[in-house]
DNA sequence: ATGGCAATGTTTCATTGA
């Protein structure tokens, strides 16, 4: 199984990059974040082409989040539905046709320490560790992907002495990342990737990606049964170069095939 | 500390993102 997370900003401004993108990668699985669109606007039917089917939780100018499959997505939820309101499509679940719980996460942006927003998004990630608590199973074989909006360690930042303190790499951010994988969960693509910085978003401003000024905040965490069989993880860097691309890149996780049962 | 870049709707600027 290939998988990968890639915030696409603006699903509607990067439909045929992101077509062309799964037509050269064959994924098994992309979980899509900020698609910026409501569900009536998503170009399911353009995915369908390409053989793919789409569990979406769409919403209108922002936020956003899908997943892409072969085959069927089964018992598809929306939301944590844990009775708080919340206005914003930041989570959906499916189980794909191999039986693996895939997670399409967009954690709130935060803005800035301190603010009503940062406070949200603090709040935000514990209804996620919640939710994981309650309705994972981190004995079997799930993955939650998306954007997680921080930064895990200093190697994540290309400059971690002016990032400390900031949004995006600030002590509670940090611990809130440390909460979500501590339910059981292992950062795959640092784990097979233990020294390189592995970034996923460079800011359009400043020449910040021909200049490699990036983060690591996009990530794939796996529960233990599905990391023993990942084979390997990389960025894909390319997707992010040319003409209005996303300012994220594509995070890809390849898996083993599970042995047939009974043999 | 500020601004720069991109997408969207509130549209010829404001808001948000990270």
């Amino acid at each position: 199984m290939k998988l990968a997370t890639w915030n696409v900003n603006s699903i509607r401004a990067r439909r045929d990059r992101v077509l062309e993108w799964m037509a050269a990668n064959q994924p098994d699985v992309l979980c899509l974040q900020e698609l910026k669109t409501e569900d009536a606007d998503f170009p399911a039917e353009d995915f369908r082409g390409l053989g793919y089917e789409a569990a979406v939780f769409g919403q209108r100018t922002y936020n956003g989040v899908a997943i892409l499959a072969r085959g069927p997505l089964g018992d598809v939820e929306r939301g944590f539905g844990d009775g708080i309101a919340d206005q914003q499509a930041r989570f959906v679940a499916a189980t794909v046709a191999d039986g693996v719980r895939v997670m399409s996460a967009y954690v709130p942006n935060g803005e800035a320490v301190g603010s009503e927003k940062f406070a949200y998004k603090l709040a935000w990630c514990e209804r996620l560790v919640a939710f994981l608590r309650a309705r994972v199973d981190t004995g079997g074989l799930a993955v939650l992907a998306g954007d997680f909006n921080v930064a895990p360690a200093p190697i994540d930042v290309h400059d971690p002495a002016l990032w400390e303190g900031h949004v995006l790499f600030s002590a509670p951010e940090r611990e809130a990342f440390a909460q979500i994988v501590g339910v059981g969960l292992v950062d795959i693509v640092r784990r097979l990737n233990p020294t390189s910085p592995m970034y996923s978003w460079w800011d359009y401003r400043q020449l910040a990606f021909p200049k490699n000024h990036g983060l690591r905040i996009d990530h794939v965490l796996v529960t233990p049964a599905l990391a023993a069989l990942a084979a390997a993880a990389h960025v894909d860097r390319a997707a992010r170069q040319g003409k209005l691309p996303s300012d994220h890149a594509p995070v890809v996780v390849e898996f083993a095939e599970r042995p047939a049962a009974g043999c």
